[in-house]
DNA sequence: ATTATATATTCTGAATATTGAATAACCTTA
DNA sequence: TAAGGTTATTCAATATTCAGAATATATAAT
């Protein structure tokens, strides 16, 4: 069982932006179902569901199905980590090229009109 | 310039078992030539260094020549913590799966044929 | 059973990555 | 200039990834 070859998956699983954002997501919002993420990311939703798919795969989340909504979570911690240490290794080595990264901001506001329970459905959104 | 894009070219210059031995054997004996890594690697002079040449454009290298040799060496230290965070990672989800992760041991020994001015060029290697 | 909503999968062509083989380029010495 | 050693690049075949389109599945409500 090589350690490398282990290793190197992990690394192709972050390998993509769009999970990376996915990733970010699940950090700073905590569990979050599909619709949520889309709204986010601003993708379909089977763009999105691929990606998580992707992320399942390489075991970085779980998912759990409430009803019609499945939500997904960072599997351990140390995901967190290893996303705030790989961003900064992107901006150290940007800079080196004076380039300066901007990261979108990723948490959802109270415009999001997601319908899961988590978002608190808008009964009847107040228009004023 | 989006920085999830540039962490993500990151991740893909990481995502090779190959290149990740690379970057430990530097990591782990400094400044290399290439004859070094072939040597430690078993593996073809062309394909070390079509790997070396990626992790070159990835910017997460850097390439000095001193006569026919050409060192190499990380670009700076924070690779070093990029790859053990990684490594870490990598462990604690194989363990999730109840698999145990054998890294290869990558340091260069005595015996090392390499006759690099670092290895110390065996004037005639005494055979007793 | 039907409908509606949320999510997942499959299929596909284009783009990109992998890697062996051959060869080129670079430097030193003669 | 020629030869020899070290490293780099190019080419080509194969494999993998990307991402859109279509469709399937799961659950709830009627």
């Amino acid at each position: 069982m090589d350690g490398y070859e282990w290793q190197g998956s992990l690394m192709k699983a972050l390998a993509h932006p769009a999970r990376l954002q996915i990733l970010e997501v699940l950090r700073s919002d905590g569990e979050c179902c599909v619709c949520h993420i889309e709204n986010i990311l601003g993708q379909r939703q089977a763009y999105i569901s691929q990606q998580l798919s992707r992320l399942r795969e390489a075991g970085l989340v779980v998912d759990r199905r409430e009803g019609l909504n499945v939500f997904y979570s960072l599997v351990d911690e140390s995901i967190s980590r290893l996303l705030e240490v790989t961003r900064q290794s992107a901006m150290d080595l940007a800079s080196f090229d004076g380039v300066e990264l901007s990261f979108r901001q990723l948490e959802h506001d109270e415009s999001c009109p997601c319908t899961c329970p988590n978002c608190g459905v808008q009964e009847d959104a107040p228009a004023g």
